[in-house]
DNA sequence: AACATGAATGACAGCGCTGTCATTACTTGA
DNA sequence: TCAAGTAATGACAGCGCTGTCATTCATGTT
């Protein structure tokens, strides 16, 4: 098996560069930059002409000199706590897809749910003068926050809905999706829902609010049924809490999940326990994953609109890009309950 | 609300660069670059007054300009064909963590399962100078192998252990690992498995061919007991597609599937239908994600390595990096096979 | 005919860093 | 004592591209 040694040179003799286009063509490199990026300052024959060159000689544009020249990269940084979460995977999705064909490319950093780390991810992010900047949500330190305020290009704050952006948003209101789906089951007819929540980070936080907000409006004594962890989210995890919050709180006849994890994993060991779920037992999960329709019995959840979060926060960049006197905007994707058997009391009866 | 304007120079005023340092330190140029760069080379003494510098004036360097200047980027060029799927999360996962302070960056190419955007997409990564590039899988077009050949950087290829890699290879043989789950459904007495696929790419066609040796070697018939889509998986397709293939062919007493989410949506689907789980009716998914484990009934998985071979594929790179001359290597980190509760006939009897 | 106008193209410097080679100040062994 | 080595530092050019300003030339205007 032969070695190649990776020196420098290697790969570097046959480099296509500007300059080679241009010689081909018999033209200036300046021209031939504007072909490709401005085509329309560049007469047709010409634009066309250099077109073949660049074709047949298979010139590609060398990203860190562009960005080193015009002071700007094509990067588009993006800051989640999460890359294996299914909610950030689904964000991430959304980003792909739109930035696609574009000449810009997206550059993800795993912030893994800590504040710090963000805030240097910030700071090496920006080092690079990215063309923009996608955060996930509105906990930043106060020095993440200043330096996303002069970064000099846009940032979209997404999964949250809330006041004061920083530039834009796009997003939902956790509290009152979470409150919403507690309205539910009170409205389906459990008497004593129970929340169980896994990793809680401030968004988690905001949904158990959003829980305690909807109990208290129906007067509905919390008593001991909010178990939470730091742990990361499993499904393996949602059973175990399930037991302990029914040991602690043997009234509950329904709970609502931090996430969609949890709600399939307190399915699984509701069942393991012999109850009825939906008549004896409600369940409600968050994010709606796809899962959720298909189990059975299916799982009702808040639907959260994360693809979509992820193809506007880009294409807001772009069009941020386009016309840089465009204001900020603040877009609130909303969320949808979708109820199913699950927190139907007449199932299975 | 008052709109900043992205035109340039906005935040390039106050932007601290080596010679910035230098003359705060009284150095030169180099000298601060060889500090930060390789430490051993500068004494200590001034190492440490520059670290200062550094410190105090906030210098971030700017990656356009070193990779510009040396002829290599940091960043690490990494193809997969999906990010929502949770096998490619968690091999990104395992890349994320390892990357981790490194002063490295992985950037992330979407090929959408098809070879000509992976053909794009190798041009432009190989067109950054990239530090190094991870692809999945061994089914490139022979043009992308031809520039994955002439990268001029170390190329890990992962997901399969195979013959004739580019350069080095990380991953397990998909067949085997079929053959071995099918094996374990005639082993467990199921007289007639059946096989459940969707997304039929490279790799699952691998592990049709293990399945259909599997029982090829066992004198088995295998009838039309193969039920394969190419529509992407869905937890929600596992069930259709049971319901074909007890239509096709009813004697069907197991079932192995291409992935977990099949497999999860056949088990919802065979307790939709009444079967009793793995007394009368086996169920084997593939990967084993944490909720194989964790369903109720458990139902048995191949376990992959994911998160490993992205750890590994990364520490690949640097190990390369580090040193040039590093043979490539091969390495098969091998399957598991997780036998549970839904091949177990023995169960709910 | 003289001049302004705008479209198309080009010259040139320089973005911020690093590879390369040179220089300086110290050792060290014979 | 001196050639020869070694450690520490510096000078300089240039990576491949783009911003800026200059130039050319056809066209229209008075």
């Amino acid at each position: 098996m032969k070695r190649k040694l990776f020196e420098r040179g290697g790969q570097d003799k046959d480099r296509v560069t500007l300059a080679d286009v241009a010689a081909h063509v018999g033209t200036s490199t300046i021209t031939v930059s504007r072909a490709i990026r401005r085509p329309e300052m560049v007469s047709e024959a010409l634009r066309k002409r250099i077109a073949e060159a660049v074709d047949t000689l298979g010139y590609v544009p060398d990203p860190a000199a562009q960005a080193l020249a015009s002071r700007r990269s094509r990067v588009i940084g993006v800051l989640i706590p999460s890359v294996t979460n299914s909610v950030f995977a689904d964000v991430l999705s959304g980003l792909y897809d739109t930035v696609g064909k574009t000449a810009y490319s997206v550059q993800v950093g795993n912030t893994r749910y800590d504040p710090l780390t963000e805030e240097e991810l910030t700071r090496v992010f920006i080092g690079q003068r990215p063309a923009g900047l996608i955060v996930a949500g509105i906990d930043q330190t106060s020095n993440t926050k200043a330096m996303l305020e002069r970064a000099g290009c846009p940032v979209i704050q997404i999964m949250e809905f809330a006041d004061g952006p920083i530039d834009s948003m796009i997003g939902f209101s956790h509290r009152d999706a979470a409150r919403a789906a507690t309205e539910h089951l009170i409205a389906q007819g459990y008497k004593a829902p129970g929340f169980i929540g896994a990793r809680m980070d401030p968004r988690s936080q905001r949904r158990l609010n959003g829980f305690r907000q909807a109990l208290q409006e129906a007067d509905i004594p919390i008593g001991c049924r909010e178990i939470t962890t730091v742990d990361p989210s499993r499904v393996g995890l949602g059973a175990s809490l399930l037991d302990t919050l029914l040991e602690r709180a043997p009234e509950t006849d329904a709970v609502f999940c931090n996430n969609d994890d949890l709600a399939l994993g307190v399915q699984f060991g509701a069942q393991r326990r012999g109850l009825k779920i939906g008549a004896e037992f409600g369940i409600c999960g968050f994010n709606d994953l796809e899962v959720m329709a298909a189990a059975y019995p299916a799982i009702t959840s808040v639907r959260t609109f994360r693809r979509e979060m992820g193809m506007l926060a880009l294409q807001t960049v772009l069009d941020n890009l386009d016309d840089p006197e465009k204001q900020p905007t603040v877009t609130d994707l909303g969320y949808e309950l979708m109820a199913r058997a699950s927190t139907d009391r007449q199932t299975g009866r």
